[in-house]
DNA sequence: GTCTATAGATAGATAGAC
DNA sequence: GTCTATCTATCTATAGAC
């Protein structure tokens, strides 16, 4: 039931972490949803309303990515695992696409709200079971050091992004419960 | 001399800044610039060349506001005055823009890593003046950091983003001042 | 409900006039 | 060198057949 429908949002999910915000058409995710743009449209009746239900998948995975890497993690391995979740140029060509896409539209803004604020949130939340005096500060930064360090990796493309990624990250966390007891 | 180019590199800037980089196309460019995309080809053959071009404009654009904020500040003031440089969504749109080109197109990977590279430079640099025991890896955190607080707030757009990037700023200005001298 | 033909708009690139 | 007409490809959306 709603096969369709499922398939045309993997198909869209596979053309955003393929050709980013520019490159998601209709005919290209129609074709790897294995039907036609025309008959696209009739699940989908516009760009916006495919490119919201598509957002909508990718923040539900993202954030269960989230949920994933930050439950198991001990102290000294949580820097290499968040950077493996952030530093992933599929995923983080899905994330710039949602960006652009709320940026450009603003019916898509509330979406990628919910995708920053779940992820701070989550953050907060295990980084206060780690270092107690944590705050919600600190977890908003750690959000944007991702954020950052993916976007820029994405476009250099070190060989060893994920390490360096990593070893910044590891410093930030170290920072961070260096300055909660000083 | 060469007037054309200019206006057409000038047009492309502000292409960009308005639609970023699925908006970037050869007709709303040459339109910007005065003239017809038929002609606009003439000066820059293919839409990679035109891309180059203009890409090359906006890092050394970006690197002189980069070199202008970090020249006259104090350590008081410069958490907010990188917050400035970095979280204007016309300019965010530019870099993004150009990070999405370097993802697509290989062969603008270097133009964004000589951007990146540039940054943590005069990053590094000042830093240096600021707090001695600083290293280079703080640059690379401050440049990611301003990265990600810029990418968010443009996605998200709250009314006083501004404000909230500088306060995650200062507080990581001031946690790597603290870890440097313990 | 499932699907296609096709219209209408816009993109990028070429050939060639002046 | 300056500029335009125009071709081809591609995109989004609609009308309508089955």
């Amino acid at each position: 039931m709603q096969d369709r429908r499922r398939d045309i949002i993997e198909g869209g999910l596979a053309t955003l972490r393929e050709y980013g915000y520019a490159g998601f058409t209709q005919p290209r995710v129609a074709s790897r949803a294995g039907l036609r743009q025309s008959h696209l449209t009739y699940y989908f009746p516009t760009r916006l309303d495919l490119l919201a239900a598509v957002g909508r998948a990718a923040i539900d995975g993202q954030l269960a990515a989230v949920d994933a890497v930050l439950d198991g993690s001990s102290f000294e391995a949580v820097a290499s695992a968040i950077a493996k979740v952030a530093v992933r140029h599929e995923s983080t060509r899905v994330m710039m696409a949602l960006a652009q896409a709320a940026d450009q539209e603003p019916q898509l803004r509330a979406l990628f709200r919910e995708l920053a604020d779940g992820i701070v949130l989550r953050t907060d939340r295990f980084l206060k079971k780690l270092i107690p005096a944590a705050t919600e500060a600190d977890a908003r930064l750690l959000h944007a050091l991702s954020v950052g360090l993916a976007v820029v990796d994405l476009a250099i493309g070190r060989p060893d992004g994920k390490r360096r990624a990593a070893a910044v990250l590891e410093a930030a966390l170290t920072m961070i419960s260096k300055a909660a007891r000083p």
